[in-house]
DNA sequence: AAAATAGTGAAGTATTCGCTTGACAATTAT
DNA sequence: ATAATTGTCAAGCGAATACTTCACTATTTT
């Protein structure tokens, strides 16, 4: 069960909450340049090896993020899945945001007639 | 100082956390539909007016929702600044994930050399 | 074999977050 | 004028969050 989601709100709800924190943004930013071990990453960030391990854990469960250990390393590399579902929704709302800057203008104009 | 921001970075930090809430999302998505007044955001989300109010000056600030207040009903109307922005840092990063989904393997095989 | 490196797991802590209640202000309806 | 509607402000509360430390395992290096 850990392909096909019941629940795509529930991924979407993941996706974004796994956004919101700006240590994870770094490490994605980190990670756009090339795929970077966990110790790297938290040398970087200034935390704990701990630390990255959690965050790490949060970016996977909402498929921004893809490791593998090999030894005694894991490293991380981006994962486009959860990238292609935030594309995804920013697609699905794009409609109401280019119908442009004076939407609300138009509504309250239209209700006072 | 409204339009001209001094750290893009605190942009992104606070557009975000503004979407990592599932409460504000779906404000979000209600708006896509059409302008709305805080009562029926309220009404439609089940939570206090106030509760509205906070989720509000969140969206505001990160620029994904402008507002107007006319007599004494305040309607929120999406802001096209905010998704600019988040479409912005989608393409920042997209050149990452379209390396393909075989990026952390073809490291590893480097790295083994 | 011993020491160093890389990561994991459990538990605790300080802060932030989302929400509520209760009191209040301002506009609109009766 | 009174009452009802719509929203705002301040304070507080419980839950979630992002960290840390300490203890431990597993792999590499010397």
């Amino acid at each position: 069960m850990s392909e096909s989601d019941p629940s795509p709100q529930a991924a979407i709800d993941r996706l974004f909450h796994a956004l919101g924190d700006p240590t994870r943004r770094a490490m994605l930013d980190r990670l756009s340049q090339a795929p970077t071990s966990v110790s790297r990453l938290a040398e970087h960030l200034g935390i704990t090896l701990t630390a990255v391990g959690q965050h790490l854990q949060i970016l996977e469960e909402s498929a921004l993020v893809r490791t593998e250990k090999t030894g005694r390393v894991r490293t991380c590399a981006i994962d486009s899945a959860g990238f292609d579902r935030l594309e995804r929704w920013v697609r699905d709302h794009r409609h109401a945001w280019e119908a442009g800057l004076d939407q609300l203008g138009q509504f309250l104009e239209e209700e006072n007639e």
